[in-house]
DNA sequence: TTCGGAAAATTTGAATGCAAAAATGGTCAA
DNA sequence: TTGACCATTTTTGCATTCAAATTTTCCGAA
C-alpha cells in the first residue's frame, strides 16, 4: 500500500520537475521527505526504472531519466501508432452513448476554445483522447498509452500555442468526432495520425526554443566554497 | 547487480511456467531456491508486476498474472500496431547492409521451413522481425515491442503449426522482404499486420484448442514432474 | 599552487528483525 | 456432520542493521 503511494508520489515529482531530468535521486533526503524508510523507496525506484523515469547506475543509485530531443520523437512516433489503433479499434467497438459522451466533451472543448481557456481546453482535449483510448477496449492498449503520453507530458514545454495551431487542432477534432459518429476507424485513425504529427511539430518548436537553455544539474563540480 | 539477475531469473520461471499463471508467488521459497535474502525478492517481484507478470495484492503477496483470452487478444492488437509501426519507420531508416542481413536471414529460415526445422525456423523468423524493429531506430518502440512479445511468448502453445499456415507464412516472408527492400513502408506495415494476424487467429485455434484442459494451479503446490 | 594518493565519511546493496495482516487449524456447539 | 469462532502459525510490509562500494576530504610532494 504504501510502496504504490511511494511510486505516485516520486513519479509526480519526477514529472513536475522537483527532480530535474539528470538529477540524483538521494534515496536519504527522499526518506526524509516522505517520512518512510529506504526499503519502500528502494522498491518504488526500482519500478520506476522499469517505466523509464529513471536510470539505476549499480552502487551509483538512481539518477532522473533525462529525455533528449530523440527521446521525445520516439515517444511521439509510438504515441502516434497507439492512438492511431484505438482509433480503429474505438470505432468498431464503442458504445452509441460512449460516441454522445465525447461529443459532450467536444461541445465543451470548443468553448474553452471560444473562451481561450488554455487550461480547461486541454482537460477536456486529454478526456477526448482518454476516451477514444478506453473505448478500444484493450487494457495492454491503455496501459502503453498512458505510460507514453505521461512520459511526453513530463517533457512539458510552457509554450504557448500558437493560435494558428490552436485553430487547426480544434478542426481536427471536429473531423475526429466526426469520424468516429460515423464509426470510420481508418479515417479516424488516419486524422488522430495527423493531429498528433502536428502537436508534435508545435512541441519540438517549442522544444529547439527551449533546448538553449540546458537544465545540466548533473555532475557539477560544487565546490563548496569553505562554508563551514 | 544482484536485483537486475533476479528479475531475470524470476521472470524466466514465469515464462517457462514453472510458476504457473494464477500460482502463488511464495517468497520464502523462491528466497531458498534462489539462495538470496527477501528484500532483493520483494524488488524484483515490483518490477516484474510493473512489467505485468505478477499482481500484487495488499498484504496477499504476489500471483503469477494469468493469461485471459482477452488479454492475449489485447497483446496481439497492441503487437500489430507496433509491427506495423516498426515496418513503416525502418523502410525510412534502414540502411542497405541491413536489408542484406535480413535477406540473409530470410533465406535461412526458408531452408529450416523446407528442412521442417520448426525450432530454427522460429529462431530466424523472430531474428527477422526483431531487427525489423531494430531498424525502426526507435528505443521507445524496441522497448513496448520486446514487452508486449515477451508477454505473448509467455502464453506459448506447444501446438505444431499446420502445414498449411506454415507455407503461408513464409510467402508472407516473401512480401515483407520484398517492401522491405523497396522501402515500401505502406505496403510493409500492411503485410506486417495481416501477416501477424494470421498467427493470432492460429494460436488462437491452439488456444481454444488448450483451453478445454484449464490450467488452474493457484491453490495448489506447485509439483513439478513426477511424470511417470 | 596543483596533483596524487590514502583515510574518513557518505551512500548504496542486501540481510535481518519486528509488528501487523492473513492463512491455517482446531475446538465446540447446533 | 456441518459451521462458526478463536488461537496458532505463517506470511507480508516496512524499519533497521551491516558490509561493500563510492565519494569526499585531507595531507604531502612536485
Amino acid at each position: 500500500m504504501l510502496h504504490e503511494e511511494v511510486v505516485s508520489r516520486v513519479r509526480y515529482m519526477l514529472m513536475e520537475g522537483e527532480i530535474p531530468p539528470g538529477a540524483r535521486v538521494p534515496e536519504r533526503d527522499l526518506c526524509l521527505t516522505l517520512g518512510i524508510s529506504r526499503t519502500p523507496l528502494r522498491e518504488a525506484l526500482k519500478v520506476l526504472a522499469a517505466e523509464g523515469y529513471v536510470v539505476l547506475l549499480p552502487n551509483r543509485g538512481a539518477r532522473a531519466a533525462k529525455l533528449t530531443q530523440k527521446d521525445i520523437q520516439d515517444l511521439f512516433e509510438v504515441c502516434e501508432s497507439l492512438e492511431a489503433a484505438a482509433g480503429e479499434l474505438a470505432c468498431l467497438r464503442i458504445a452509441d452513448e460512449k460516441v454522445d459522451q465525447i461529443s459532450v466533451l467536444h461541445r465543451e472543448m470548443v468553448k474553452h476554445y471560444q473562451s481561450r481557456d488554455l487550461p480547461q481546453y486541454y482537460r477536456c482535449n486529454r478526456l477526448i483522447h482518454q476516451a477514444i483510448v478506453d473505448a478500444a477496449d484493450n487494457a495492454v492498449l491503455a496501459s502503453l498509452y498512458e505510460s507514453v503520453t505521461t512520459r511526453i507530458r513530463r517533457a512539458r514545454f510552457v509554450a504557448p500555442m500558437p493560435p494558428s495551431h490552436w485553430e487547426l487542432a480544434v478542426h481536427e477534432h471536429e473531423a475526429i468526432l466526426n469520424a468516429l459518429q460515423r464509426r470510420d476507424g481508418t479515417g479516424l485513425s488516419h486524422i488522430l495520425r495527423r493531429h498528433l504529427r502536428h502537436k508534435r511539430e508545435a512541441v519540438e518548436r517549442a522544444g529547439f526554443a527551449e533546448s538553449s537553455q540546458p537544465v545540466e544539474q548533473q555532475a557539477k563540480p560544487t565546490r563548496r566554497a569553505a562554508a563551514g
